[in-house]
DNA sequence: GAAAACTGACAATGCCGATTGTCACATCTT
DNA sequence: AAGATGTGACAATCGGCATTGTCAGTTTTC
């Protein structure tokens, strides 16, 4: 019994706030560096280094690379759903289309990031079955919010996974093209896809 | 001038027969392996392993490994396309709808080669840019068969891009799902998708 | 102000696979 | 059958990076 294990202060915070300040220290550099030089290119080294940390609180918060870049992705596709439903809501209390609110916080977002876009839409792939079961989840929480409304058209569920790779495929051409369109355009395509079913 | 090569002949083949072979050879056992292990974990010799050949052919015809994984996507996907294509007139011609063939054909394929799916839809994202640039010129080319198709209704070209990526998208939860629902159904998903942007 | 815990820089180790080189054997030409 | 060329097995080299360990200096606590 006993054991107070002391839970000394250092800089003003206790250990757990330190180490949450390190760990997402690490996911902030870790979302720059890919970015800079790609995932597969991204040391651990260099990214202790961009968070100002050395490589030893890379494994306190971290199991290998693949679960930061796990935790990586989840932040950014955390807060850009968070940002997405945001805008939602705000449109839909000013009596507009809140769908369309919504993708073109999307493209935007993806337009003001286009290597963490690049990082988060393509290179994640394949990396190995711990990230690819969160995309795998990240993608089905999309699938499962426009599944209901997909049902109500009478359409069948497969065509609201359709619907969601049909957003990012859009959201990839336009990348590969430079932003070649202006968002207002991209987001029509994406509502024209999105009324897919309807009669 | 002169410099006859002395075009010798080995197993009844020529020099350029043997190299082909040679080429044919590792790129079928690069789909098997990569299948297995997937891309990441296939290394040169086990490639060449499974092709009965030894690493100095490797590097007779490709430079790198990510040119052998570009050279097989395209071998994969040209393949896929040919059967598509011969699917969509063969039913053409018995006056059914084109577009549900060639779909029907694809997800058919799919399914019978779950892993090679798995490697050239998934794990081939953000390899190397000479490998994406191969992915994205494929993509580009299916883009641009319906693009036409999808500008006759008045929709916008990226509207075609989109479909693409849903399509894919469509199998690729498929896939995840473990192939729970009918070939048909699948299709069906697909088709509907396809009508987007209708009036 | 002295001991204890925390931190940052850096070195040592270890592993894995790509790429190149060597050599004995097989298959061809004449 | 002899010499030339193609081939396959295998060893050697090489480089890169993850992961662990060491240590001096810093910030706390008492």
């Amino acid at each position: 019994m006993s054991a107070a294990p002391a839970p000394r202060r250092y800089r003003g915070r206790s250990i757990a706030e330190r180490q949450a300040e390190r760990r997402a220290a690490l996911i902030e550099a870790a979302v720059a560096v890919y970015g800079d030089v790609g995932y597969r290119n991204a040391s651990v080294k260099a990214i202790c280094e961009a968070a100002g940390l050395t490589e030893r609180y890379f494994y306190e918060s971290f199991e290998a690379s693949d679960d930061l870049l796990a935790a990586a992705y989840r932040e950014v596709t955390r807060r850009l759903h968070d940002e997405m439903g945001a805008a939602k809501r705000a449109a839909e209390a000013r009596g507009q289309n809140g769908v369309k609110a919504a993708l073109k916080m999307y493209y935007t977002r993806l337009r003001e990031h286009p290597e963490a876009a690049r990082v988060f839409l393509v290179e994640i792939g394949g990396v190995s079955p711990r990230v690819d079961a969160v995309v795998a989840e990240a993608i089905a929480n999309s699938v499962a919010l426009i599944a209901p409304a997909v049902r109500r058209r009478g359409a069948h569920e497969l065509v609201a996974a359709g619907i969601v790779g049909g957003v990012i495929q859009i959201a990839l051409d336009w990348i590969a093209s430079g932003y070649a369109r202006k968002v207002d355009e991209v987001v029509d395509a994406a509502l024209r896809l999105c009324a897919a079913g309807e009669r």
